[in-house]
DNA sequence: GTCTATAATTAGATAGAC
DNA sequence: GTCTATCTAATTATAGAC
């Protein structure tokens, strides 16, 4: 998002609630339909603009979506980055285990993370290199950081760094992004919050040895 | 597929090859670009063939759709039959094991499977209400059939059926899923046959109480 | 069975009024 | 800042020749 002074704020108080409402739209149509299936002029109607107002506040549909998607990954950033500001002093292992209950709780709150994730890094392109670059990056190595240190003293299952991040990522998500298929498969809605506290337990109980 | 006599496959011999050619490409744009991301004329290009011609063999892009993904699935269904036909007589966790290899192989050698699935199971629609009746209940059926017993003997982790269905796959197939990020986040090739054994590990040894 | 040509619809983006 | 009207290009599907 670009720099924006007090003044202009000020000046135009209800134009940040309508890009707002635009984010909004855009984030959930991109993450349920793809960035193709998402037609510019659904999204304006979800936001309960005319299609054109898309084009003066973000430019392309491209901009649109970076800018919806920057500022999903940047509230998960923001949040896994206060978990462990606030836990400074606390045994290593305990960090990482809240640490991963907080990301599985992200991922039910934001199914449209992994959604997109999933939709724009299974082929190459724009937005995969973007996503990495931007995003992605940061995250692996962040939980790089976290879990190294416990695989080698035993706490973390033994499995490459590689497979470990797509064993987490992938068994943290998936039930919330395929949350449909779940409820019609199963009868168990997994964003039910009760459901959502058994997932994290069931990925700690893999994740971590007894 | 509609059945056809031994007649008019001999008298049309090249147009079975055509059709295989129309569901190879539509099969790998599908689950690359999703269903609106691929457009009947790129698949027609990758095939080889003009346009029109899909709509020939296969009427509309829905039904080519359903042609191309219910054939993936059918060889997935009768890969994992035909190894569970050749264990009789074997004990059921070694079974079981066997079958979690299985697919875990399968999801490297055809990651179209799970890239579909996770376009198409995240939004109510028509498409996710065919692939669960016709192609995941079976395969979530079997899953807990060949899981159950084991984890009330203790065997495999105690988690939830839904729960353990959505490790297993989630865990199981994302780093296929994701390949082209994989390989630009770490440097691993997921689809290497080597990494293919060692996520086999990975995911076995999750899943299943040493 | 496969092609060329095209109809009908929808897409993203632009022009200009207010 | 938001709208209406419209441009150009791309889409799926159809018609009809060979």
């Amino acid at each position: 998002m670009a720099a924006r002074t007090v003044e202009e704020r000020v000046q135009r108080p209800s134009a940040d609630a309508t890009r707002e409402r635009i984010l909004f739209a855009a984030l959930d149509l991109f993450s349920e339909r793809s960035f193709e299936g998402a037609s510019t002029r659904l999204i304006a109607e979800k936001a309960g603009v005319q299609q054109p107002l898309l084009t003066y506040h973000f430019g392309t549909k491209e901009e649109l979506w970076r800018a919806a998607v920057g500022q999903l990954f940047e509230d998960l950033a923001g949040s896994l980055a206060e978990r462990v500001a606030g836990l400074r002093g606390v045994e290593d292992e305990a960090v990482a285990k809240l640490v991963v209950a907080d990301f599985v709780r992200f991922s039910a709150a934001h199914p449209q993370l992994h959604r997109i994730i999933m939709q724009e890094c299974k082929s190459e392109g724009d937005r995969l290199a973007w996503l990495v670059a931007q995003h992605i990056r940061p995250l692996y190595e962040g939980a790089v950081a976290l879990l190294e240190p416990l695989k080698a003293a035993g706490k973390v299952r033994d499995v490459s760094a590689a497979h470990l991040y797509y064993l987490l990522t992938g068994a943290a998500a998936t039930i919330f992004v395929l949350a449909p298929e779940c409820r019609l498969l199963t009868g168990v809605d997994p964003l039910d919050p009760s459901e959502v506290e058994r997932h994290v337990d069931a990925v700690i109980s893999m994740l971590f040895v007894p």
